[in-house]
DNA sequence: TGCTTCGGGCCGTTTACGTCA
DNA sequence: AGTGACGTAAACGGCCCGAAG
């Protein structure tokens, strides 16, 4: 009986005032709210991408460099006496090249400490799939939030440490990485919602506002009486609304000196109450 | 500079295993 | 107790990318 992710503290919450989530999982990443904040929605999708969060994390480390230092002992207990780099990493070289020690291996050192798995007799099943021992997920899931990738000595030694294949090692972090990214999706996918949905009020909102402001012009008598508003003035070279005071210094004369001696045009009558600051 | 090889990550899928009705 | 459905996690194959020769 493995232990399950829930009694390894792995449960994921989508709530955004939860703190239960482990460090790694972020709230909606920073990287796609400001995708939201300058770009289109289709790029704020882009940011959980596979070049994005490993390659940076691998950039400094040069695997390759590291895997020549680790060439002596790698197969210190771990692995099969002849096979050479191929074995701690790269997937083609094992697989082709390994073969049957690779069995014997899986029979050999790849079985968790507590389970006896009923008795195995079957040293040539292909694809025998092992439960990971409580220990061994747990050590695992450490690592895996000091650092979700491994260079190939760490992965040996974690391997040697949990007395599992380098392989399994692996295996488990890219599986482990993709959940953590599952996660995330689902977390960026709620902050969406949430944002599409606060979005949607707010349409609503003004367009409620508008169907007032026009429903006030055709009453011309309420129009004429009104004070000059709380005005949008439009800047005419960069075409964005700003509140303005009554005052000449106005917010539109001071945010764009180019426009502040042109003349403030009121866009509506806007009733004071449906003047709303616009946070965001 | 372009090509090849190699190592490693990610993705989609398969498969073994555990749980539950 | 036996069993089938279902979910989960380990493992695999393929593809892509970057580094090095």
């Amino acid at each position: 009986m493995g232990g399950s992710d829930d009694e390894l503290c792995l449960s994921l919450s989508l709530g955004f005032g939860v703190t239960t989530q482990p460090s790694y999982i972020h709230r909606p990443s920073n990287s796609m709210i400001n995708h939201l904040r300058r770009s289109s929605w289709k790029d704020a999708f882009q940011v959980s991408d596979r070049n994005v969060d490993s390659r940076s994390f691998l950039r400094g480390i040069d695997v390759n460099r590291l895997r020549t230092a680790v060439d002596g002992e790698e197969e210190n207990g771990v692995s099969s006496p002849n096979s050479t780099v191929s074995s701690i990493s790269g997937k083609r070289s094992e697989r082709e090249a390994v073969g049957d020690e690779a069995e014997a291996e899986r029979t050999s050192c790849s079985r968790g400490s507590d389970d006896e798995d009923g008795g195995d007799g079957d040293g040539d099943a292909s694809r025998k799939k092992l439960r990971l021992s409580k220990e061994q997920s747990l050590v695992l899931e450490e690592t895996f939030k000091e650092h979700n990738t491994l260079n190939a000595q760490q992965k040996l030694a974690l391997a040697k440490r949990l007395n599992l294949r380098p392989r399994q090692v692996e295996v488990w972090f890219q599986n482990r990485r993709a959940r953590t990214k599952l996660k995330q999706t689902e977390v960026d996918c709620e902050y969406l919602r949430r944002c599409c949905e606060n979005l949607t009020e707010e349409n609503r909102r003004l367009q409620k506002e508008v169907q007032e402001l026009r429903a006030l012009k055709l009453s011309p008598q309420l129009y004429m009486h009104m004070n000059p508003p709380t005005t949008l003035t439009m800047c005419p070279q960069c075409e964005r609304v700003a509140v303005s005071s009554f005052s000449s210094t106005s917010a539109a004369s001071t945010h764009h000196p180019v426009a502040a001696g042109m003349q403030q045009r009121p866009l509506m009558p806007i009733a004071p109450q449906a003047v709303l600051p616009i946070q965001r």
